[in-house]
DNA sequence: GTCATAGTCATCGTATACGATTTCGTACTC
DNA sequence: GAGTACGAAATCGTATACGATGACTATGAC
């Protein structure tokens, strides 16, 4: 019963301990958005007393994965169509900035890397699966950002995935057209990468290309 | 002896209050760089007990103005120059896009505004005061970013700002040279935005203007 | 029938207490 | 005299307990 607990439990620190459990869930979709997250219930489940939750409730609401109301309660935070397209916007910021911090530093097997993960994503588009379609999607990407040198910036692209990630299956369930333009786009971002392209310019697309994906979405939803 | 504690109690929540009071006091540099923050004292300087301040802290953690090391404690998040050359970058990337996504909500009294402190800035070039020239640096900056319609990066901008308050006086004080330059960047700046300028080319003005004090720091430590 | 009010229940907020861990100082040995 | 081991003090980590707050429900008056 308690096993999923158990399993992530090799921190030490009960506190981490809940903050890896719940923003776990959270992530995976255990915990949807909206969801109301009661700490006794919580601790209950994890096997530890409410104290520990509360500082990851509050740690996860720094974080902007949850929303707490004081005297009320927290809940998961929700997919308001606002929030999304804020949160994307931020991302295309900060994603660009280090995908092109991180291009000069890949090195022609992550490049291979990458490609190899696109090219499954285009396998993928025959029977399209949304949720297997975005795993992909991360993966692509991570490998782009993940050598940014700067910290900082890689922490903030984390955590608007981690926001995004409570949709599931992203963008691409209510927009699938949108899937094979992406597949596209990553391949002209991997060449600029290849041929050393400047910062600016794989900068830029690596935004636009973000950009276009919530535009995708905003044409969808208006009509 | 509580009163500054209770100047801030307003707010109710007593883990609110912690949280206000311990942040204030890292932004005004009661407590520097490197200060050891002790749950137990700075409860009892709150008058409260030390669950609420532990919560206040692991907030401050998230937003990367205290370090925390279990069994060990907190410590006011310091300003190793690594580290403040990735919030200088960060805040570059961030409060670019911020400025560019405010710059065309802006009216002619905000434009007046920001040049007026400016020009409080330029006579602060005389006599020159380090800390002062700071306050009017972050007031100018604020007036340009503070439209942004995108609550995100506007979080992301004032984190960025609160992690380089710690430093109190800034580069300035490092760097007075670049104090003048900065200045008529200033001014660069707002020509831009009157003239209604596009948002890329707002967006590099701004970020460049960050990027040239970040290099002028580093060439000062560097020789 | 509808609105206001009182009372109960669920849940949060904080204090206190105690066990666990680290750190530092001291004494002992080689 | 230097290094190591032991022990005490300081501090953190978590559980438990109780008071406070907000939401829901039922009852009564108009």
């Amino acid at each position: 019963m308690a096993e999923t607990a158990t399993a992530v439990a090799g921190t030490g620190s009960k506190s981490e301990q809940a903050y890896a459990a719940v923003k776990a869930r959270i992530v995976d979709g255990t915990y949807s958005p909206g969801y109301r997250l009661v700490l006794a219930k919580i601790a209950e489940d994890l096997g530890v007393s409410v104290v520990p939750v509360r500082e990851a409730i509050r740690r996860l609401e720094a974080e902007g994965l949850v929303t707490f109301e004081r005297n009320v309660g927290a809940t998961v935070a929700g997919i308001d169509p606002t929030e999304y397209l804020y949160t994307m916007q931020t991302l295309s910021i900060v994603e660009g900035a280090a995908t092109s911090l991180s291009a000069p530093l890949m090195g022609a097997a992550d490049i291979a890397r990458a490609r190899a993960v696109n090219e499954e994503m285009r396998d993928c588009l025959q029977h399209f699966d949304p949720v297997r379609f975005t795993r992909l999607n991360q993966d692509f990407h991570s490998v782009l950002f993940e050598h940014c040198p700067n910290p900082h910036i890689l922490d903030l692209v984390h955590r608007g995935w981690n926001r995004l990630a409570s949709l599931r299956s992203s963008t691409f369930r209510f927009v699938p057209g949108r899937a094979h333009d992406s597949v596209d786009e990553h391949e002209t971002l991997l060449k600029l990468i290849e041929t050393g392209a400047d910062a600016d310019t794989i900068e830029k697309a690596a935004r636009l290309h973000r950009s276009a994906t919530l535009d995708a979405y905003l044409a969808q939803t208006k009509q």
